[in-house]
DNA sequence: CCTCTAATTCCACCCAGTGGAATTCAAGTC
DNA sequence: GACTTGAATTCCACTGGGTGGAATTAGAGG
């Protein structure tokens, strides 16, 4: 059954033995992702390249499903309230959240730091959860559910070590195309030695965001890959935080693999 | 175009334009509710009343798109993480949500008590946001996206206040076979109380929860009907505490629908 | 090693889904 | 009010993708 699971990115490819229309219905909803909230049927054919008539029957469809709505004055439709639910009974069932996210809280109170956990989709990562030190509550702004890119973060490069040449090619080859100018100079370079990193350290560094400084490792549990970070707001010397990110991060992922019955 | 927008329940009816492997993918998602957060192919089976192999295809399409992963402990499937991040853009990207959040919070910090915002799913209501007033940060479990019986909660029924007869009617047989027992002796009498209480007062009450006492109130924005409550944990008397939760609620509702340009 | 259950694959049937073209709709514009 | 424009929907003939039942395989437990 293993050989079943399906890597991020071989997704569109396997057309055998996969349902066409139930692909790109999902994939008319993932062209929702964060400054798309609504979306008119034209633009939807535009970016999933779909037929224009394929995708008036798909989202009417989405729509008695209860996964889209029609906003009335944009005259376009939006993700609909179901899709909360999706997340809420994932985030409350998931075995992997219940044990770390406790443990998460802890850590980022204790040593004044932020803490995430997150998962690969295709070739983003996924936050799980994110535990900012110190923001007022009001001032706290849902994490759960975020996409940063993988090829950037410290997370991204932490997933990526864990997967074999082969898997990693073809993420590679949609880095290159995505980041064409930084791919060839630098890019590459830094991802492979961030994954030599993580080989011989057992975590990698970035800072992706201008004055956040993250580190990131790997965990394996139940047959899927995770990867936590943690990460502050700086503007010290890279090679000084890090210091004081890496112990944190590497007690929390021990402490992980022993209530885990170690992977 | 809005008579195409699909009330909740005829979902399933409608099977003239809609794709039916979509439909059916879907639904296969929809399976995993709170309580079932790994699912076999043989229980969804059953669930959907789909054919095995028909499911088991679908299955591996939903996991190939990224919606669902392999539990390979449990010999099962799980929502993938993907599923966060549509939570994450609905949220992010919702203009009411945006508008109405932090009036949430202020109110609920002023008053004392707990505010909730949610809309209709099918036959349930769907928090999308809901502040509980003096929660220490940790013990916070995330609300949004929790489901709530639409026929119990002053939620659910000042959504239903805002339905025509011929609207209800198929939610009303959904609540009957559910609550077959109540439903005859004093459950639909509520129900058509609670709609009259709306649309002469403004504001329904109701206590599905033991000692926990809210009101509830609809708001119609951008052709979409939410709800808005106010509530809070108490052993008083409910006229009592009615009371303190109204004008709150009013005061929210007005003033929201002051921003709107008053649907 | 055998048994039992669950999951997957095979297969023939056939209707559901497809995309291009035509039509309808909504909203500006003169 | 008629015209124009852009988008969304519906129509239609074609065909290949999806279906469910049966057979097969895989895995777990005794």
């Amino acid at each position: 059954m293993n050989e079943r699971l399906q890597t991020p990115t071989d997704s569109k490819s396997d057309s055998s033995t996969n349902n066409r229309s139930l692909l790109r219905g999902i994939e008319i909803l993932r062209a929702f992702r964060a400054g798309s909230y609504t979306l008119g049927n034209s633009e939807i054919a535009e970016r999933t390249g779909l037929a224009k008539s394929t995708v008036s029957r798909l989202t009417q469809t989405l729509v008695c499903a209860g996964m889209l709505e029609i906003d009335t004055e944009q005259r376009a439709y939006r993700l609909a309230p179901a899709t909360l639910s999706f997340a809420h009974s994932m985030r409350t069932g998931s075995q992997i959240l219940q044990l770390v996210a406790p443990k998460m809280r802890v850590l980022a109170e204790s040593q004044g730091i932020n803490v995430g956990l997150a998962a690969a989709d295709r070739d983003e990562m996924v936050y799980l959860e994110s535990i900012r030190y110190k923001r007022r509550v009001a001032f706290r702004n849902v994490v759960s559910g975020q996409r940063v890119p993988m090829e950037l973060t410290s997370l991204g490069r932490a997933y990526l070590s864990t997967l074999s040449i082969k898997e990693r090619k073809p993420l590679y080859s949609i880095f290159s195309k995505r980041r064409a100018v930084q791919w060839q100079a630098s890019l590459l370079n830094e991802i492979e030695s961030a994954i030599n990193d993580v080989q011989t350290l057992g975590y990698c560094a970035a800072s992706w965001q201008p004055g956040v400084v993250a580190v990131a490792a790997p965990l394996y549990i139940n047959g899927t890959t995770y990867a936590l970070n943690t990460s502050m707001t700086t503007n010290e010397n890279l090679t000084d935080i890090v210091k004081k990110l890496v112990l944190p991060l590497k007690d929390l992922v021990e402490e992980i693999k022993m209530n885990t019955g170690l992977q």
